[in-house]
DNA sequence: GCATATTTGTCCGTATGTATA
DNA sequence: CTATACATACGGACAAATATG
């Protein structure tokens, strides 16, 4: 009955030693979660998994309760926990709530004389890494360029809550990725926005940018809601 | 040495019988922190108040994680959990999230055709019961009047998740407001602004409302930041 | 600086209630 | 309907860290 994936857990004890063990074990959940080891829908048995990491139940709730607020996870009372699956109104809402963020994020920079220096060469950096990494045809790595494009355009804003937001979106975004036929070629067609949207920003063409971007979130909305 | 909140804690034993015990305990702790009668500062011991409360120490750590997700409390590691204390960087922070958020959502309601009908008459009506509150000198009714305002501006961005990162925010600058010298008047004189600020939404002059927004951000945030 | 008391961190065992085969 | 599996919640235990005198 033991899936495979507990097998790959176990294999992960080592790294538990130091810090706190609870948010070891989420950050062990949250790699399998993310990477697609542990598909939507998994339940998430309290005493397998607990077996498998060798910690108590109690460590673990407290891991699964991290997760669960990160929306990585769902938590069903007197039933258990499952890896979230992500109907077609989370991913419109997903999609709503990222149009605010980095559009908001683009402009708040603006106001702030933040489109320059630092926080935009991180904007470049991603763009050029997912060019390279479409040259070597790295779909993988195109997918981590691509999620730290919008990270870096959302810490434009320079708030610590808009980068944590951020950082959550596109953790359970991943989520949608794994449920579709091909998630390597996803990312793949939206770099050539990435470097129309960076080269706007870095014009000081702000609302042009924002243009593009609503653009691309529409492409992405539409296609993502159609693989599910 | 018990203080006081403890035994008004002690009261609501009562409210604990049915479903999940972390969540209802959450619950009354949260109401004690955001009507300020637990202040930011304040150690909340695990003995103490899971005698009070009649639950286990395993049940009061769940209730606390909750809490301190939803940044009302802080965990310090071997020192226990506080009622959070905001500075003045957490202050620019909010404001910085709110600025994005609320101006977000009226574009994103101005694009979905939202800025009228039942989403429209929430905001009204928080204008007006807000109005009415403070022509009745209750300013109690009239903070938590300008907390529902803003509530629904966020709400016309028809997003579950911005609803709740709006929650979350409000809820936080309670902590804020509490650590004020007269926290009562504070959210007088932005009436007016409330006000002018409704009538450019439902006149569709949604930029407008926007710069107007903007400048009761500055206003508000210059003052909690000298009050801290 | 040191010794003691208090409090938290972690884990275990168990009784009870709930969902599912 | 019964049986099984599991989550919920409690209470106790001990180590480790912190606070106090």
């Amino acid at each position: 009955m033991t899936a495979e994936w507990v097998e790959e857990l176990g294999a992960e004890r080592a790294s538990l030693g130091r810090a706190s063990t609870a948010g070891r074990v989420a950050d062990v959940l949250r790699a399998h979660v993310t990477q697609g080891r542990l598909l939507p829908g998994t339940r998430l048995s309290e005493e397998e998994i607990g077996a498998a990491l060798g910690v108590s139940r109690n460590t673990l709730r407290e891991a699964f309760r991290l997760l669960t607020h990160e929306r990585l996870l769902t938590h069903e009372f007197n039933r258990g926990v499952f890896v979230r699956r992500l109907d077609s109104d989370d991913v419109r809402d997903l999609y709503a709530f990222r149009r605010i963020l980095e559009c908001g994020a683009i402009r708040r920079g603006a106001t702030l004389g933040r489109l320059t220096g630092e926080p935009l060469d991180d904007v470049r950096r991603a763009v050029e890494t997912g060019e390279r990494a479409a040259a070597a045809g790295d779909w993988n790595e195109v997918g981590t360029a691509n999620m730290e494009f919008h990270q870096a355009l959302g810490a434009l804003a320079d708030s610590q809550r808009v980068d944590e937001a951020m950082s959550h979106v596109l953790a359970e975004l991943r989520l949608v990725f794994h449920a579709m036929a091909a998630p390597e070629a996803f990312h793949q067609p939206y770099l050539e926005d990435n470097r129309r949207i960076f080269e706007f920003v870095a014009a000081g063409s702000h609302e042009e940018a924002v243009a593009a971007l609503l653009a691309y979130f529409d492409a992405a909305e539409a296609q993502l809601a159609a693989a599910i």
